[in-house]
DNA sequence: CTATTTTAGGACAAAAGACTCTCTAAAACC
DNA sequence: GGTTTTAGAGAGTCTTTTGTCCTAAAATAG
């Protein structure tokens, strides 16, 4: 797999929270229930959101998290670093250690190429373009259900 | 990580026997010395290959395992399929099942584009091709030394 | 037939990833 | 102040991946 499913479920929580006005706080426990991920594994995974600086997060009645800046201000690749780190974007597609320029692998070339597909993909997806997205034609977050599951729930 | 560790083990393999004579077979603990894998590992991963049948194997004296096809007709697909199945060329990024054109998630159409570059990648490279890169630039599979490790080795 | 070399296969151990549960701390409301 | 609501933090469990070890089976050589 290309992304941890931790890695997977700080996406959809971030696009989640990238539908909602960005002014109030949402709680984890109904995000959790509308984009069908454990309560208590999303909240671990947003500590690491928060602790990275992509959330504000607030206590007591009335809390939850937000985004710290507008969706259009945050990547995926933003949310991939926060918790799945670099490892995808700098290492050696055959494991080796120091491989680069100077000491590449056989495969060091071409892995770079796709290297920065991946990258570009990630970089270019801001999560207000995958709310536009997602609401002008209806895609989905979750297993069921369309993209309104969202903006309703 | 885009492949297994199990995988890089048996691309490191595969291009290893690629560049050898393939009608020998090579003992899989002097193979596992020479690129710097622990020996009981790799047999477990190259007994897939030959499940597979990717590699021929052979018991006793002057056994092994040898390509069972010419290195220029043995693709990184075919190993990458063997070892860690089809799951990166189909899944869904963000984790959805039965993610697709007609019921895609937001990042459905960019992933696409990122996994053909994928998949591109895996297909182009021939095991022969890798070894011509890596016997002309003196390229590596381990983590000190050059190629010519591998073809003394 | 016996000893040796090699792959095949299964049981097992260690580490990492995924997930659960419980308790604490902060904030709000009464 | 006491109760409720929420995130934070830690311990603990389950599963998958990674890696080790031991025995069996096949082939060769004497």
């Amino acid at each position: 797999m290309l992304l941890s499913k931790s890695c997977v479920y700080g996406l959809r929580a971030s696009i989640y929270l990238a539908t909602k006005n960005n002014s109030e706080y949402i709680p984890i426990k109904k995000m959790s229930e509308t984009i069908e991920i454990s309560h208590h594994f999303l909240t671990k995974i947003l500590q690491q959101l928060t602790a990275q600086g992509l959330l504000d997060s607030y206590k007591g009645p009335n809390g939850g998290v937000r985004l710290k800046k507008p969706a259009s201000e945050i990547t995926l690749m933003d949310v991939v670093l926060a918790i799945d780190g670099p490892d995808l974007l700098t290492e050696c597609a055959l494991g080796l250690p120091g491989c680069g320029h100077q000491n590449p692998c056989p495969l060091h070339d071409k892995w770079a190429t796709t290297r920065d597909s991946i990258k570009q993909m990630l970089e270019s997806s801001s999560l207000e373009y995958l709310v536009e997205r997602g609401k002008s034609e209806d895609l989905r977050l979750t297993n069921e259900g369309g993209f309104e599951k969202l903006l309703n729930g």
